[in-house]
DNA sequence: CATAAATGCAACCTCCTGGTTGCGCGTTTT
DNA sequence: AAAACGCGCAACCAGGAGGTTGCATTTATG
């Protein structure tokens, strides 16, 4: 019995979350905080990375739903996908939320005296 | 020039994605949702791992913050710390947000006419 | 049309991560 | 005092992640 995340706002969840793990990632995401859409080039620059190693990141980014790629010219944009983060800040609040309803610390202690 | 994560917040938020972003460690955190303080046993059971696996797992919880590890008697009891997930949610919402209220969807398409 | 610019794609390498096994050590239990 | 329980620690291993180089491709520019 393997009980994984079978829960598929959780399965997604994890996915956010390892895509967002990555310093280089979240450095990526704030600069695409200003909600305007970035070309690969700018968001090179400034990084002790290749070009290259700059998209593969983007492309982890777009894979877990967190960015969006539209290719205009010879250039490709990507922006953030606010949807998602929303979710994700969601689920996390939703987790500390329920600890603070179901018992939280008082409950911690008694589990002590549990088997 | 390497502009990673000089935030103080960010880096943490990153670690704690990161620890997330494992599904066996995001059904972990699932299963202590409900605020109490479970043995290694207890959480042990239900994956298809070795119990020395599971607490690989907890431990990197804890070194994100995202947990806390009690010893009492011969059994070690783990709980969740909820500032730490409160956090994160906070500044996942905190980047969609600020998403939100400059320019958005509009700036967006803008960008394609800049540079 | 020739060239430069911006990107995509593939192969390759290294190191960290997730997982295991084996064993030792303190704590209950009988 | 044995034996059983719950756990920590170390070594080890395979695979994937992060990163690079090299080249092809498409679009703009002079």
């Amino acid at each position: 019995m393997s009980l994984l995340p079978d829960n598929e706002s959780a399965v997604r969840a994890a996915a956010v979350f390892a895509a967002l793990g990555d310093p280089t990632r979240l450095a990526l995401v704030e600069r695409l905080r200003d909600g305007r859409a970035h070309s690969i080039m700018q968001l090179s620059s400034g990084f002790d990375l290749t070009r290259q190693g700059v998209t593969k990141h983007l492309s982890a980014l777009e894979a877990a739903g967190i960015v969006i790629r539209k290719r205009t010219g010879r250039q490709t944009h990507f922006s953030i996908e606010r949807k998602t983060l929303e979710n994700s800040a969601a689920y996390l609040a939703s987790v500390s939320q329920q600890w603070d309803e179901t018992l939280g610390r008082l409950e911690t202690l008694l589990a002590k005296t549990r088997d």
